[in-house]
DNA sequence: CGCCCCGATGACAACGTTGTCGGCGAGGAG
DNA sequence: CTCCTCGCCGACAACGTTGTCATCGGGGCG
């Protein structure tokens, strides 16, 4: 900028001045002006402006994993809505780890973003007490973090209810419920939903029907219960990792699965299932954070967005022939 | 800072040494200090620290889409190298729109990143002169871009060559393209290395066998071949969007397709690909950057990655007995 | 003809850091 | 006792912008 005024023969501020199209310059400055800049290509440090501006209109989004299509489409829709607010986007993955996630968010934090999206990792973000206290904002999305922030999630209980009050529709008495570490906020939520949907049908609750872990052990953990005793007629799945990793093992039985993937109605019989939205996930927690970044007061406010049933038909299977009899003995 | 200073009765330029661990300061004064910090909550302002270095240690990656697996799965490489440079990552999609790919591209240099990660949308990228004079390292990713820079590609037409070969050594052939739209540059390769394939093999080209032109056209276009005279006995498809409305619009016929797809493995027949490596891909683009950023000189180098092909069952289905005589006629 | 006002322009400080250099006090050597 | 050295620390400028205020010149009006 100074070569420019020297180039253009002018002051610092004229050439500011033209740069942001302030009133005051004549028009045949101006022109000198553009001129210089033309010639030594010229381009506004854009990060000594918002220094010395004091907004930076940039935001930060950590999410699990950027590769993970619910959270790239989440990405994506968090990205749409900082384009329209004329902020650009950091991003990173924190691969469920607490401590990464942590130093992705301070560091966010140390290039003065003025907000966060975040998918939490660790329960704990107290570090981020005094961050907040600076005026950055914060969102999180998908699940609760720990701090009293707004929070955006899918209606996971909600979601699993309607999804085995569906099996239970078609006749099934004993449903599977194959769900991740039962300490992620979504599976703990997805298992209650589960089981209230049970409950409301008057069924109990056997815990032999119930597994939770890592996605790579649901499919063993499906055949170990398919050739016990009493086995479910029916498999309600928690996620699409745990999904997959149920067909991949082989298994076809009436399914119910939570969230939505690529190719569902591809397979034979298609997959039926409880599909969130991530798009409207994102669009939501993104402006519900430039809401607060325009200075929107207020208490933490809680979203859940509503999920929808998908038939296909793997959750419209009756109850196998010749299984299970007239329910639990 | 200039409060911690003032808190702890020091200089500004004491906490300065503090904060990054220089060396000339008192245990007992660094104690002070680190103390007004802590009860300050003071965290240092990595922009204007920035400003005052010159490096920006900040990268920009601008995709096609953040949504996509095969582009997010690169996005997640290519942070994975930024994070192991201590940098972090700006992220964007251009949608295939080359103004949007300029202005984000043009946002990133205003924030003076380091380097860049492009997947070109547009052919021209002429307004990136200025800022590589400045400094600015690039690399292109997936396509070459309009400029004389290090570039990234995956092996398109060797990939179409030995996917379009391997249904001619199952005995097809009359073997179908159905490409995206040729102007995109992988297309246009993958659509010549499937004529190659054909030449090598003896067999002429055959025009009324190749269909170009956006996916959701593309089930069609195949209806048209497959009900017209002397129709194909074997299709390969240009990319995943292409063999999804393939597959969608119910065909299922011997298929070798461009690019990996999950669940791929569980459709019956499984579909055969010819998979890329987009993580490969994002992490050799964004080694060459850091490589570039480092100071690394040198003419622009060109790097192609190798494909692999995975049989799963729909490439090594012979020609349905009946179709197609001896050949063309 | 003189005064005032206004539009164009410029000088300077400030944003929050870091690099450079100089001062100051203590301790060792002569 | 004096001088030199060295370790700790602080003052100041600079990074590239923008906000504030001053300056300067010309034109309208009394």
């Amino acid at each position: 900028m100074k070569d420019v005024a020297t180039a253009a023969g002018v002051a610092l501020k004229t050439v500011s001045r033209v740069v942001n199209e302030e009133p005051g310059v004549t028009p045949a400055t101006a022109r000198r002006v553009l001129a210089a800049i033309e010639r030594l290509g010229y381009r506004r440090n854009e990060s000594a402006r918002l220094l010395r501006r004091g907004r930076t209109a940039t935001i930060g989004l950590v999410i699990e994993d950027v590769g993970d299509p619910f959270y790239s489409g989440m990405g994506r829709a968090v990205e749409q809505v900082a384009l329209a607010h004329g902020s650009l986007m950091f991003s990173g993955s924190s691969g469920e780890d607490p401590r990464r996630e942590r130093d992705l968010l301070l560091a966010f934090c140390a290039r003065r973003v003025d907000g966060l999206v975040i998918v939490p990792a660790g329960p704990d973000h107290g570090y981020l007490r005094p961050e907040l206290d600076a005026g950055v904002a914060a969102v999180f999305a998908d699940r609760p973090g720990g701090l009293d922030a707004d929070t955006v999630l899918c209606a996971n209980a909600a979601g699993a209810y309607a999804g085995v009050t569906h099996l239970l529709r078609h006749g099934h008495r004993r449903v599977a419920f194959l769900g991740d570490d039962p300490a992620i906020f979504t599976a703990a939520e997805r298992l209650a939903g589960y089981r209230r949907a049970l409950a409301d049908a008057g069924l109990g609750a056997d815990a032999s029907l119930v597994a939770m872990g890592p996605p790579e052990r649901a499919g063993a953990a499906l055949s170990a219960m398919l050739t016990g005793g009493d086995p479910p007629t029916a498999v309600f799945t928690g996620n699409s990792r745990i999904t997959v990793a149920v067909l991949r093992a082989g298994h076809r039985p009436p399914l119910v699965a939570f969230d939505d993937f690529e190719l569902a109605d591809l397979l034979t019989p298609g997959v039926t299932v409880v599909a969130q939205d991530p798009m409207g996930l994102g669009r939501t927690a993104a402006e519900l954070l430039f809401e607060r970044i325009a200075g929107g007061r207020g208490p933490a406010r809680r979203i859940e967005l509503p999920t929808r049933l998908v038939p296909r038909g793997s959750g419209e299977l009756p109850p196998a022939p010749g299984t299970a009899g007239p329910g639990r003995r």
